[in-house]
DNA sequence: TCTGGGGTCCTAGGACCC
DNA sequence: TCTGGGGTCCTAGGACCC
């Protein structure tokens, strides 16, 4: 039997900011993704915050609705980052065996240890953690013998919890007090088609037929009649067998909704040399582009909370780095999709990677021109910040966060 | 005033090649 | 006269995670 263990950092971004800034001690926080106004959502709000109501995700505007006092802090990546990666120099002192799940969660599975012992090096991490990285700083931990349980351990118990999930009797009866969503990997969707089978929690789940799940869900239903047993055998994937990115892509949230293609062309070439310059960063090139975007809201949409989204891909004969290149596939996607209608939120994505610095030798001087052109251009940029030199469509464009925040947290809100 | 932004994986159908 | 079957790539769409 594993033992592994699920850490999960308590509302990390606020307790990171409290911890930086002594005046936020004790007071509601929330930390936003960028500095714009409206739009916009929270990322993390802080124990004191969600215990007035406020809630990871909430709009900005409602979050100090129902929450005046709220300090609101812009989200600081460098910050978490440095206290990340000196939080997984703690957890590598433990194990080897070590699965980064995002900036604020990991798997550790110790391989010598009991679940006794497992408890004891929970404590001392927890301990550790205050005293290196601040007291503020607190973390749950599930301690169980699969990922699954490990995980629905450390969310039961927060903050600073501690949870132990032992053995199968001991899953099948927490299993049965939770909600169907609350196990990682049943989301909305799924919930709902479970609940329109008359399956409403975990114990009734257990008595549907694997033939009958494996019809509905197809591979999935094996996982969902495994997870009703509380049977998990995915293993840890250790930090450095972590495999290479798939797609580099960006999405913008318009502030106002338009109809308007100039706005659109602006905003989706800065878009592309976003992807772009992280795809150079990186040393990667893309072939497929796939462009999409969401219409703006209606007064029917709005009360279903449907969201539309429309979008295509498109394979390039040569893998490219290239803002531009990569834009004129964009556009023209766009203007074969678009329905001259307002759009709320475009969004661009490069797929197909392959590794590889940006090419020497083209057959292509224009390319080879332009390739030239964005290295030099990278270099600046990088010296003294994204954007500081650009292609001169942009020079009118609206403005889109300077550094894009990678952390912005919470699940997807596509459909209830 | 009206739900952001970054990803992953899976399925299915069609095109194309040998 | 008539067209198998396997493999691979491409595209679209759906679901999940943080």
């Amino acid at each position: 039997m594993r033992t592994i263990l699920h850490i999960d950092m308590n509302s990390y971004f606020a307790t990171i900011e409290q911890q930086a800034n002594p005046r936020l001690h004790g007071k509601p926080v929330g930390v936003t993704g960028g500095d714009r106004e409206s739009r916009t959502v929270l990322c993390t709000a802080s124990v004191e915050a969600k215990k007035l109501g406020v809630k990871t995700g909430m709009m900005l505007w409602e979050a100090q609705k129902i929450c005046p006092s709220i300090t609101i802090v812009p989200g600081d990546s460098d910050k978490y980052l440095y206290c990340t990666t000196k939080i997984i120099d703690i957890f590598k002192s433990y194990t080897p065996f070590l699965e980064i799940f995002s900036i604020d969660e990991a798997f550790l599975e110790l391989p010598d240890a009991d679940i006794n012992q497992a408890a004891t090096i929970s404590r001392e991490i927890k301990a550790r953690i205050k005293v290196e990285i601040g007291e503020w700083v607190t973390c749950s931990v599930g301690i169980s013998y699969n990922k699954l349980l490990a995980k629905l351990a450390g969310g039961l118990q927060k903050p600073d919890g501690l949870v132990i999930i032992a053995d199968q009797r001991e899953a099948l009866q927490i299993l049965d007090q939770v909600e169907l969503d609350e196990v990682c990997g049943i989301g909305p969707r799924i919930k709902q088609r479970l609940l329109n089978m008359g399956v409403r929690d975990f114990k009734t789940l257990r008595r549907v037929p694997e033939e009958y799940l494996l019809a509905s869900f197809k591979s999935y239903g094996a996982i969902l009649y495994n997870m009703a047993r509380g049977i998990d055998e995915t293993p840890v994937k250790p930090f450095y067998l972590k495999e290479e990115v798939k797609s580099v892509g960006h999405c913008h949230t318009l502030d106002r909704d338009t109809a308007d293609p100039v706005d659109v062309k602006q905003i989706l070439l800065k878009l592309c040399e976003l992807v772009a310059y992280r795809l150079r960063r990186k040393q990667l090139k893309g072939k497929t582009i796939h462009l999409w975007y969401r219409s703006a809201f209606t007064p029917e949409t709005a009360a279903l909370r449907l969201f539309y989204d429309n979008g295509m891909q498109t394979t390039l004969n040569q893998s490219s780095s290239d803002g531009w290149i990569i834009f004129q596939a964009a556009w023209q996607i766009f203007r074969q999709i678009w329905d001259g209608g307002k759009i709320r939120m475009i969004g661009i994505s490069v797929s197909g990677l392959l590794p590889g610095k940006p090419a020497n030798v083209s057959w292509l001087p224009e390319d080879h021109r332009r390739e030239i052109l964005a290295q030099t251009m990278d270099k600046i940029n990088g010296k003294f910040g994204d954007f500081t030199l650009h292609r001169g469509t942009l020079l009118q464009s609206v403005q889109i966060r300077r550094k894009p925040n990678p952390f912005l947290s919470d699940r997807r809100f596509k459909l209830l």
